[in-house]
DNA sequence: GTCTATAGTACGATAGAC
DNA sequence: GTCTATCGTACTATAGAC
């Protein structure tokens, strides 16, 4: 139950957590309405009571998810101002959600959203990425990491966590997320760091 | 026109480029077969005669895209021996790929295989991505590269790679894919490689 | 092997009682 | 605000002529 947002009733939260598990299980194409009916408990009147269709469900979810996302990152910047510690504290919350929220991961990183969500914007674009990268954007400014094209300096820090993340919901991992935290944390840093470190 | 097999004949070809097309803009399930027959010029019964059904055109598009890469990267492993000249190359492949046949990339890298073909391994699976893992292996057993989780080495060296064609696929990028190779091939294997260099 | 016409079905969305 | 019953539609897949 990642969605508990006081703002919506709670038939409201019931159906998009039905709607996160489900679109994640079977895609959003392949999830009927009698589908969200028989896995939320919560009839086809009141879901279209609740929500004016099928695709403000999508919206609505993609909205409260993308919301909370921001909430925590925020918390995490208030919380540490270096770049690294930024960088570093990031990344172990996305791992430790992908870990206890995979669906949540899966939702975000792999739907095609664009195919029914058509006027998103590129999940790229959305504010928890652009807060990935103004992390970057940061450590450069301050003299922490080189200078070079932050786009690259983006996909070369978070490439390699996102992709591990990617590999792990795929089933290709051995080991809980936790446990590559550091490694990996550290040798995409490096080699976008300005320190001369040999090791 | 990506797909040219000779294998299958042209009205097989012609259907399976529609549907890279059509599956990568509007997405599987958005797709009907009226579209494809309007996009393809070829008439239902004649999709239907030449495939059992909507799925069995995403399944042979899919076979005929992974061994076709499959094949081409074979071509690059011949070229080239040593596993730094195999993993410049076969980004350069990748960046190529993204840049000539964008719906490729798109529909390999981000379609969610999984909801429309059930039966299907996990993209990470497939013969395309454990070749280019096998690439970081034989840096790692000749000494290239640092000892380390050969997962988080592979999700190093390309997930920079990968993230970068994603920012390019979304249109995040300002310059074409080829200028960033050879500064984010560099920044990546570096950041694994055994050799100590400062810079 | 290619076409048009259509059967059959399952879905999204609504109506209306409680 | 929640429910059941149902309408209308658009799709997949087939039938059958050429």
């Amino acid at each position: 139950m990642f969605i508990q947002n006081n703002e919506l009733s709670q038939t409201k939260q019931a159906i998009l957590n039905s709607a996160l598990n489900l679109f994640v299980e079977k895609g959003y194409f392949n999830t009927s309405i009698p589908d969200l009916v028989k896995h939320s408990g919560v009839s086809t009147g009141s879901i279209y009571h609740s929500f004016k269709d099928k695709e403000a469900i999508a919206n609505t979810l993609m909205e409260s998810l993308l919301s909370q996302i921001e909430c925590e990152q925020n918390q995490i910047l208030a919380n540490h101002t270096s770049s690294w510690a930024r960088f570093y504290h990031l990344c172990e919350w996305m791992f430790q959600t992908a870990e206890t929220y995979p669906d949540v991961m899966q939702f975000i990183l792999n739907a095609r959203h664009k195919e029914f969500l058509p006027d998103l914007l590129p999940i790229c674009s959305a504010k928890p990425f652009t807060t990935l990268r103004a992390v970057i954007q940061q450590g450069m400014e301050q003299g922490d990491l080189k200078e070079m094209d932050i786009m690259v300096a983006a996909a070369v820090a978070y490439g390699g966590v996102l992709r591990l993340i990617q590999l792990g919901l795929d089933g290709l991992l051995d080991a809980p997320f936790n446990s590559y935290l550091d490694s990996i944390t550290k040798t995409c840093w490096s080699s976008i760091s300005n320190t001369n470190q040999t090791q």
